[in-house]
RNA sequence: GGGCAGUUAGCUCAGCAGGUUCAGAGCGUCUGGUUUACACCCAGAAGGUCGGGGGUUCGAAUCCCUCACUGCCCA
C-alpha cells in the first residue's frame, strides 16, 4: 500500500496523459490510505449541525467477506457518502459481533486439532483467554476486507460487542429487566443444540421438510393389572427412541373408537412401565391412529398435556442426545442408534404394526446444523408481549419505515404472535449472566458485581450463575451501546436516532424488532443534543428508515453459499474489477425488494463504465493540457486564469456563489443549453431516488446521463469547438464541458469513490489536500431546465439517426459522406437544422446539406420521415431499391397500426366524451402527425418504384 | 395450511402514482467501423404484445379477481 505522502507527490507531478484504459489497483489503496489519514471518515459530534448516522450491522468476527456483506456495505456507504456531500455531519459507527457459538465452536475445532484438548480440559478462564487471543489474531479481518471495498466508516469509532463499556451496558439492561419482572427463569421445553451443548432461540432454528418415517407401534393394553396378548393401542411416532420417556398416551375425548379406553393404562414397551390413556383436545383423531403417546420432557406440546394432566417428566437425553441411564437398555446410545436399536426390538416382539413413509419439517441449528432437541431445562426468558406493544405501535405509525414497505406484514405478524424469548445460551464465551445466589439463605439478585458477601445471611459463598447471554442479547442494544450507554454523552445525544438501518430481512425477528424495543425502553434517560428531555417516540426509536437489502444469488438464482461454492470471493472481483466497479455493477443489479443474480462477469458492466468516464476525463485533460502548454492560461477554481494571476472571467459570475461560472444566464450554444439542462435534470432525478432510496434507479440515471448523454453526444458535439483555431473559444468550450464533467465526478462518487477521486484530482493543481469526497453536492437548479433546448436537440438527435440508419441499411462505405435535403415541416425546423448544420455535418457523415420547407425528393434517394420532416438521402448507385422499398412498406406498417388505433379511439364517443381533454388533444395531434407521416412514407415508396419502373 | 414476492426480447432486468409513438435497457447475436478519449470502443439491425383466463375503464404491461408455475417466510 502506498503512504499518503508518496501518492501525493506522485500526483502532483503526473503531467504525463493519463493512461489509456482505468488500472484501479493502481489508486484504490492509496485513495483509501489518503482518505483514512487524513481523517475524512472522522465525525465529531456537533449539536448545531444536522447528523446523518449509521451503525454498522455488526459482522461476526468469525465472518468473511461475503457478497451479501459487499451489498450491504456499498449501499450504507452510497448513503453516508451522499449525505456527507450535502454538507450534513455524517458518521457510519463500525465494529464486530462477538458470536458467541460460532466463535466458541471455532476456537474448540482448533484446541481440539491442535492440543487434543476440550474446553473442559482448559477450564473456563483459560478457555476465554484462548478465545481472546483468537478474536486478537483474526477477530478484524472482516473489517480489514471491508476497507478494501472503499467504505467510509469512522474506524476510530469501532467498537465490539465485548469490549468492556458495551458489556456494561448489555448488564445494565439485564439488570433493569430483570428487576422490571421482566427477565425470569423457567423450566422449559427449550431448543436444545446437541452439538454445541446449548439453548437456542426459536428464532435459531430453520426448519428443512424431510423424508422419514412414521412408526407404528402397538402398546399392550394391561386387562386385570397384567399387559394383554392381543390387546394393545397402536400409537404412530416419528421418533420412537423417545418412547423411552413416554408417561402417558392420549386420544381426543370425542373419539368414540376409543373412549373406552380413557381412564386405563397400557404397558410401554421396552421400558415395562404401565402408564396412563388420558383424553386431550391437542389429539387430532384424523391424524395416525388418532392415539398419541406423550412425552412430555421431550416435546413441546406434550409437555403442556403432561402440566395439565399432572404426569411426571421423564428425561432420557444426555446433554448430546444421547440417551441417559432413565433409557434402560439403551443408554449410551446416541439418538440415531437408540432408535434403529428400539426399532429392531419392537420388530422382534412384533410389536411393531407398520411403517408409513412420511415427509415431514426438521428443526435444525442455524448455527451447527445439527436437528435441534426438545429439551427440558432450566433457562432465562424475556418477557417480550409489553416490550413489543410500543415497537409495534412506531412501525405501524410510521415513526419507523420500511422499505420496501411490505416488510411490515411480517414485522406485524412476528409481533403480535410473538412468544418469549430465551436468552440463556450453556457457553463460556459471551457476557455471563449477572445473577449471584447464596446457597447458603438462598438469595438471589442481578448486579453488576459479585458482592463480597451475602447481603442476607453474610455467607461469603457466593456464585454467579454459570450461563452466558444470547449474542443478540447485545446486539439489540447496538444502536446506542456503540456510544456507551447508560454513560450519557454528546455522541450518544447527537448521533442516536442513527438515521437508516441497512440490513437483510433474514433478521428482521433476531435484530431489527428487537432493536426498536430496545430504544423505546431504554434510551428515555439521555436528553436531545439542546438538553431537553427525551420523550417523543421518533426521538426514542434506534431509526427512522429501515433499508431491507436483497439477497444475493447466482446465476441460476440459487443462494451463494459455502457448500455449493458458489459464492465468489469479493476480493478477488475487486482484485479483477476494481472496488468501483464491483460496487456500480451491485447497485446497478440490485433494485429494491428484489434479489439480485449475480455473477463475476457482470461486473464487466461498472468496469466498463468506470474505463468511460475515466477515457472522457483523458479526453479533456489532453486539451487542457494542449492550452496550458501554450503558457498564458492555467485552468483553476473551474476557469481560466491569466498568467498574470488575474482572474478574468471570459464568462460571467454567477451571484450565488461568487465564483467564476462558465455558463452564463444567457448561452447560445444548443448543445451547451441542452446538456446543462440534462445535468440538472439528473441532479433532481437523483435527489429523488436516493430519497426513495431507489439506489439501482440512481446508478441508471448515472449510467445513461454519463455514457449517453455526455460521451456519446456531448463531447461528440464540441469537439469541433475543441478542435477550432480560435484559443478563447477552445478555452470556453472546454472550461463549459469540464464544469458538467466536475459535477458528474460529485454525483458519481457516493457510488464511485476511488475512480471519481483519482480523476478529480487530475483536473486541476491545487487539490492535493483537498477531497472529493469532502466537497458539497451541486445543486438542483430549476432555472437551468431548457425544455426548448432538449426538444430541439432530440429533433437533431432524431436526424443523426435516421440518416445514420440508412447509412448503415444501405452499406454505404464508411469513408463515404452522403448528401442529405430535408422537407422540413414548417421554418422552425428550417432554421434548427440550418444553426446546427455543422455538427450534423459531423455526426452523420454528410456531405452537403439543405433543409427548407417543400424540398424536393432527389433521385435515387433513400428516405425516412422525422417529426413530420422527410429525410432525403441521394444514393446514385448505392442504394438497393428491394433493401429500401422493404424499408419504407415496413414503416408504412408500423405507423398504419398507430393510426389504425388512434383513428378508433377518437371515433369513439365514448373516449372524446370521457377523457380528459388536453389528451384528447393529444390524440388529435398525434392523428395529425401519423396522418402526414403515412402520406410522405407512401409518396416516396410511390416515386421509388416509378424510379425503378424507368430504370 | 397461512402470508409475501416474482412471471415483460435468447439471458438478466427497468417500466410499480392507468393516456407523452410505452413496449425499453444491458448482455448475447448479426452487419459495418484503423473518425487524433475509450475495441473495457463507435455506428446500425434483428428479437417480445408484457405467464393463462376473466373483470373494472372511453382506455391496462400498469388497477381488481382467478388459475398456473417459481422462490421466500411463518405454522
Amino acid at each position: 500500500m502506498r503512504k499518503n505522502g508518496e501518492h501525493m507527490s506522485e500526483l502532483s507531478q503526473n503531467t504525463a496523459p493519463l493512461a489509456s484504459a482505468y488500472e484501479p489497483a493502481l489508486v484504490e489503496d492509496g485513495w483509501y490510505a489518503f482518505w483514512e489519514d487524513k481523517r475524512l471518515f472522522h465525525a465529531e459530534a456537533d449539536p448545531e449541525k444536522p447528523s446523518f448516522t449509521i451503525v454498522i450491522p455488526p459482522p461476526n468476527i468469525t465472518g468473511m467477506l461475503t457478497m451479501g456483506h459487499v451489498l450491504n456495505n456499498t449501499l450504507q456507504d452510497i448513503f453516508l457518502r451522499w449525505h456527507r456531500m450535502t454538507g450534513k455531519n455524517a458518521v457510519w459507527i463500525p465494529g464486530t459481533d462477538h458470536a458467541g457459538i460460532a466463535t466458541q465452536t471455532v476456537v474448540e475445532k482448533t484446541l481440539k486439532k491442535e492440543e487434543g484438548k476440550s474446553r473442559h480440559d482448559l477450564g473456563r478462564e483459560e478457555f476465554l483467554k484462548r478465545v481472546w487471543e483468537w478474536r486478537e489474531t483474526y477477530g478484524d479481518i472482516i473489517t480489514r476486507q471491508l476497507r478494501k471495498l472503499g467504505v467510509s466508516c469512522d474506524w476510530e469509532r469501532t467498537v465490539f460487542t465485548m469490549d468492556t463499556e458495551l458489556s456494561t451496558a448489555v448488564r445494565e439492561v439485564f439488570i433493569r429487566l430483570y428487576n422490571k419482572g421482566l427477565v425470569y427463569r423457567g423450566k422449559r421445553i427449550i431448543n436444545w443444540d446437541p452439538t454445541a451443548h446449548t439453548a437456542l432461540s426459536d428464532e435459531e432454528v430453520v426448519y428443512k421438510e424431510q423424508h422419514g418415517r412414521l412408526w407404528h407401534i402397538r402398546y399392550p393394553l394391561i386387562i386385570d393389572g397384567a399387559p394383554s396378548k392381543d390387546e394393545y393401542l397402536v400409537v404412530a411416532t416419528t421418533r420412537p427412541e423417545t418412547m423411552l420417556g413416554d408417561t402417558a398416551v392420549a386420544v381426543h375425548p370425542d373419539d368414540k373408537r376409543y373412549a373406552r379406553y380413557i381412564g386405563g393404562s397400557v404397558f410401554l414397551p421396552l421400558m415395562e412401565r404401565e402408564i396412563p390413556v388420558v383424553a386431550d383436545t391437542y389429539v387430532e383423531a384424523e391424524f395416525g391412529t388418532g392415539v398419541v403417546k406423550i412425552t412430555p420432557a421431550h416435546d413441546p406440546n406434550d409437555f403442556e398435556v403432561g402440566q395439565r394432566h399432572a404426569l411426571p417428566l421423564i428425561n432420557v437425553m444426555n446433554v448430546d442426545a444421547s440417551i441417559n441411564e432413565l433409557g434402560g437398555a439403551y443408554a449410551g446410545l446416541d439418538r440415531y442408534e437408540a432408535r434403529k436399536r428400539i426399532v429392531a426390538d419392537l420388530e422382534e416382539q412384533k410389536l411393531l404394526e407398520r411403517i408409513d413413509d412420511y415427509v415431514h419439517s426438521v428443526g435444525y441449528s442455524d448455527r451447527t446444523d445439527v436437528a435441534v432437541e426438545p429439551y427440558l431445562s432450566d433457562q432465562w426468558f424475556v418477557s417480550m408481549r409489553s416490550l413489543a406493544d410500543p415497537a409495534l405501535q412506531v412501525v405501524r405509525d410510521g415513526v419507523v419505515k420500511f422499505y420496501p414497505e411490505r416488510w411490515v406484514k411480517t414485522y406485524e405478524h412476528w409481533m403480535t404472535n410473538i412468544r418469549d424469548w430465551t436468552i440463556s445460551r450453556q457457553l463460556w464465551w459471551g457476557h455471563r449472566i449477572p445473577v449471584f445466589y447464596c446457597d447458603a439463605c438462598g438469595w438471589e439478585a442481578a448486579l453488576h458485581e459479585m458482592p463480597a458477601q451475602c447481603p442476607t445471611c453474610a455467607s461469603t459463598a457466593l456464585r454467579q450463575d454459570e450461563d452466558v447471554l444470547d449474542t443478540w442479547f447485545s446486539s439489540w442494544l447496538w444502536p446506542f451501546s456503540v456510544h456507551h450507554w447508560p454513560k450519557d454523552s454528546m455522541d450518544l445525544r447527537c448521533f442516536y436516532p442513527t438515521s437508516v438501518l441497512v440490513t437483510g430481512p433474514d433478521i428482521i425477528f433476531f435484530w431489527v424488532a428487537r432493536m426498536i424495543m430496545a430504544g423505546l425502553e431504554f434510551m428515555r434517560d439521555i436528553p436531545l443534543p439542546d438538553g431537553s428531555p427525551r420523550q417523543e417516540a421518533k426521538d426514542l426509536v434506534p431509526f427512522h428508515d429501515v433499508y431491507f437489502t436483497s439477497i444475493i444469488r447466482d446465476e441460476q438464482g440459487r443462494k451463494m453459499s459455502k457448500s455449493l461454492g458458489n459464492s465468489p470471493d469479493p476480493l478477488d472481483v475487486i482484485e479483477e474489477y476494481g472496488a468501483d466497479a464491483l460496487r456500480f455493477t451491485v447497485t446497478y443489479l440490485a433494485p429494491l425488494g428484489q434479489d439480485v443474480l449475480f455473477s463475476t462477469k457482470k461486473c464487466e458492466i461498472g468496469r466498463n463504465f468506470a474505463n468511460k468516464l475515466w477515457n472522457a476525463g483523458r479526453f479533456l485533460l489532453m486539451n487542457k493540457q494542449k492550452i496550458e502548454e501554450n503558457g498564458t492560461w492555467r485552468y483553476s477554481g473551474g476557469n481560466w486564469v491569466g498568467r498574470s494571476g488575474d482572474r478574468r472571467p471570459a464568462e460571467e459570475t454567477t451571484a450565488a456563489s461568487g465564483t467564476a461560472h462558465p455558463f452564463p444566464a444567457q448561452i447560445n450554444e444548443l448543445e451547451d443549453r441542452w446538456i446543462l439542462s440534462r445535468l440538472h435534470e439528473t441532479i433532481a432525478a437523483l435527489r429523488e431516488s436516493m430519497e426513495k432510496y431507489r439506489v439501482n434507479d440512481m446508478s441508471k440515471t448515472l449510467y445513461d446521463f454519463i455514457w449517453h448523454d455526455y460521451c456519446d453526444w456531448y463531447i461528440e458535439l464540441i469537439k469541433e469547438r475543441l478542435y477550432a483555431s480560435d484559443e478563447e473559444l477552445r478555452r470556453t468550450t472546454l472550461a463549459r464541458a469540464l464544469h458538467i464533467y466536475d459535477a458528474i465526478l460529485h454525483v458519481l462518487h457516493p457510488v464511485m469513490p476511488f475512480v471519481t477521486e483519482e480523476i478529480w484530482h487530475h483536473i486541476e493543481q491545487g487539490r492535493e489536500d483537498k477531497s472529493l469526497m469532502t466537497q458539497i453536492l451541486p445543486s438542483c437548479e430549476a432555472a437551468r431546465v431548457d425544455a426548448q433546448a432538449v426538444r430541439e436537440m432530440q429533433f437533431l438527435q432524431s436526424l443523426v439517426e435516421g440518416v445514420r440508419t440508412i447509412q448503415g441499411e444501405m452499406n454505404v462505405p464508411a469513408g463515404k459522406r452522403c448528401d442529405v435535403v430535408i422537407n422540413c415541416r414548417d421554418e422552425e425546423q428550417v432554421r434548427i437544422v440550418r444553426e446546427n448544420m455543422h455538427f450534423l455535418g459531423r455526426l452523420a457523415r454528410i456531405g452537403t446539406l439543405s433543409a427548407e420547407v417543400g424540398a424536393q425528393r432527389p433521385g435515387l434517394s433513400a428516405s425516412t420521415v422525422v417529426s413530420g420532416a422527410d429525410v432525403f438521402v441521394p444514393l446514385a448507385g448505392l442504394i438497393d431499391i428491394d433493401v429500401e422499398r422493404g424499408r419504407l412498406e415496413k414503416e408504412i406498417e408500423r405507423v398504419t397500426g398507430l393510426l389504425k388505433g388512434i383513428d378508433s379511439k377518437l371515433g369513439n364517443p365514448k373516449f372524446t366524451g370521457k377523457a380528459p381533454a388536453d389528451v384528447v388533444e393529444r390524440e388529435k395531434e398525434k392523428q395529425q402527425s401519423f396522418r402526414s407521416t403515412l402520406e410522405k412514407l407512401s409518396r416516396n415508396l410511390q416515386s421509388l418504384e416509378n424510379e425503378e419502373q424507368q430504370s
